[in-house]
DNA sequence: GTAGGGTTAG
């Protein structure tokens, strides 16, 4: 697209006198002389205007007369004129006009050299910035912020330091930060200490009323998990526009909490604000996270807004993925024009976590026809496809080849799905010979994916000891602890079981209870084990025991085995009885018609029991049923499920 | 003449 560029024709005659002609002497002038001084003058005078006027080829070819006379212009001339190189990305021109300004003695004035400066960052020419700035004779406070501003915009961690670093020697040169050079080098604050630091001074000079300083306030703090810091930065918001508003919300949805996110976002509505494709993008996220099929399908109508925004669409593909709507995600997928490595690893990803993994693969290929060069996420995408549908020897060929056929050296995760793979095939020997053979140190993710096949085999030696290397690398990790406590309960070794639970005692960990959500008419209703404050507890609880008794007709016995309690006999059976998951099941069956999905989102993986429960409710309901549990979905349809039992 | 927000795994 042509840039706008300003067009002002400046009459010759007013100008002439702003202009500087050199070279100059205080000597009568001579005829010759004074032709020549004439004729100097109508070439600066092109100059002014072309420049005025932005006709850029006429303005360098008359730069060019200049050069060889050894004349010049005022700096506001050739400013205009580097904005013009700036808007039209001309930097071989612009770096003709730095040579002119900088030759024959001219002084070129600061704002001048900020043009510059501004050229080659935009340009990303860093180093050519840098060395101009280190050449300036003065520097103002737009020739540090836009120093500032590059280097802080930069994803190299060296670089981004660099930002701070210029900073303190802003303040030492005595030149006050204003609040473009605040929203800058919040982006580049690597430690939270300075953040607060910066965030004080801010408030000192009362700049943090600044939309942009706000704004990045908030992002910052998100970024760094800091969500209470940013929304107290949010709440004091006398000023703020749509911009800041999306910084919160998506402030939320990255760091998990979609509630949150989805109140600001009604809030944000509510206060007359309108929303855009940011806005958008975060809220499907938060649905995303929360498995809202309803607002997000809602939430697509809004989109249509914006149907050629890549990163909405690959939003909306995810979150059609990660509710377990693969017809809708399909939709999505194939109209979409432009596709990119996320949108495909994203579909892909998506089939392979709904147990579709021959058609994950099957898309991999027709990706690497499309030409989009996969990422590390996408081979992750095949090998979980592999590592789910038990596609040993398929996993294994991507592993090994990885490197050679798409240049990605494998990492921690790669190898955490290995396992994984190797680990559900039965294979522990060779999984945990893998961990032994990992480059990088293996962390609680690979030592997790070696216990969940230590549970799925029964071998309870490999699986305490996973569960103490989990414990080592993540000593919060409360799941893993009733798992040890309960593999010592299996073989009576009371005392260790004292030891676990005198552990999460002295560290103050409790179990987390499991809890499944459930998206009824806008509504989400949440079931937690043990609790009881549901309004309709009583039917649903009265509703599932008459289920069971009906699955019992038909052969149904509880499984206790996935859950190794101080329980025994009913009492036992009662605690599976009350799973979240069976409650949210019935919850579903009650309250919807008997076409309709019932779709559930778990916060723990699904228990074997309630795996043959949901399988038989989906057979004599005659439903569909969707459970997403945190790794995988399960798609229950007449008594089967998608992952063929294989989680 | 210098500054802003959004997507893919576990």
């Amino acid at each position: 697209m042509r840039a706008v560029v300003r067009v002002r024709v400046i009459p010759v005659l007013r100008l002439y006198h702003s202009s500087s002609v050199l070279p100059s002497g205080n000597d009568e002038p001579t005829p010759d002389s004074a032709a020549a001084a004439a004729q100097n003058s109508v070439i600066i005078h092109n100059f002014i205007n072309y420049s005025y006027q932005g006709d850029l080829p006429r303005a360098m070819e008359t730069l060019e007369s200049m050069q060889k006379r050894n004349i010049f212009a005022h700096s506001v001339s050739y400013s205009q004129l580097i904005n013009c190189c700036v808007a039209r990305r001309a930097i071989q021109h612009g770096k003709r006009i730095h040579l002119h300004v900088f030759s024959g003695g001219y002084v070129p004035k600061t704002f001048l050299i900020n043009n510059l400066l501004n050229m080659y960052v935009k340009d990303k020419l860093l180093h050519e910035a840098q060395v101009l700035f280190d050449q300036m004779p003065q520097r103002n406070v737009i020739s540090w912020t836009t120093m500032i501003s590059a280097y802080a915009a930069s994803s190299n961690v060296d670089l981004k330091r660099r930002a701070l670093e210029l900073l303190i020697l802003m303040l030492r040169d005595g030149v006050t930060p204003n609040m473009f050079t605040y929203s800058s080098v919040l982006r580049a604050c690597n430690e939270l200490q300075l953040l607060r630091q910066i965030h004080c001074s801010i408030n000192k000079v009362g700049l943090e009323s600044d939309v942009y300083v706000r704004s990045a306030l908030i992002d910052v703090y998100s970024r760094w998990g800091e969500c209470q810091n940013a929304l107290c930065v949010f709440c004091e918001m006398i000023t703020g526009d749509r911009v800041v508003w999306n910084s919160i919300i998506g402030g939320f949805a990255q760091n998990s909490d979609g509630d949150q996110a989805l109140h600001l976002y009604k809030r944000m509505k509510k206060a007359g604000f309108q929303v855009d494709q940011s806005t958008l993008t975060s809220v499907l996220s938060a649905c995303t996270r929360l498995a809202l099929l309803e607002l997000g399908g809602q939430l697509h109508v809004h989109v249509l807004k914006y149907d050629q925004d890549l990163i909405l669409n690959n939003a909306l593909l995810d979150m059609y993925c990660k509710c377990g709507s693969l017809k809708d995600s399909d939709c999505v997928f194939s109209r979409m024009v432009d596709k990119d490595v996320v949108s495909w690893s994203t579909m892909i990803m998506g089939l392979a976590q709904n147990g579709f993994s021959r058609r994950a693969l099957e898309l991999f290929e027709a990706m690497k026809v499309s030409k989009i060069k996969p990422n590390h996420i996408t081979i992750l995408g095949v090998l979980f496809a592999c590592s789910h549908a038990g596609l040993v020897d398929d996993g294994l060929y991507y592993f090994h080849s990885m490197k050679k056929l798409f240049g990605i050296d494998p990492g921690r995760e790669h190898y955490g799905c290995m396992v994984d793979l190797l680990g559900r095939a039965g294979k522990l020997d060779a999984a945990v010979k893998l961990i032994h053979e990992m480059e990088c140190e293996p962390d609680a993710v690979t030592w997790r994916a070696l216990l969940g096949a230590c549970r799925v085999h029964r071998n309870m030696e490999l699986a305490a000891y996973a569960a103490k290397q989990i414990i080592n690398h993540d000593p919060n990790d409360a799941g893993t602890y009733i798992l040890l406590s309960n593999i010592y309960a299996n073989s009576q070794r009371w005392d260790e079981i004292t030891r676990v639970r005198n552990a999460m005692r002295h560290r103050g960990i409790k179990k987390e209870p499991g809890c499944s959500w459930i998206e009824v008419n806008k509504c989400v209703h949440a079931f937690i084990l043990g609790d009881n404050s549901h309004p309709k507890i009583t039917e649903i609880k009265k509703e599932l025991k008459q289920i069971i008794h009906r699955l019992k007709e038909i052969g149904y016995v509880p499984d206790t085995n996935f859950v190794l309690q101080d329980l025994e006999g009913e009492q036992m059976e009662d605690s599976l009885l009350y799973h979240s998951e069976k409650l949210a099941i019935v919850f579903g069956v009650m309250s919807f018609s008997s076409g309709k999905t019932i779709r559930i989102r778990k916060n723990l993986r699904i228990c074997g029991d309630c795996h043959i429960f949901a399988k038989l409710v989906s057979k004599i309901e005659s439903r569909s049923i969707v459970i997403r549990d945190p790794i995988r979905y399960h798609h229950f349809e007449d008594g089967c499920c998608s992952c063929w039992d294989y989680w």
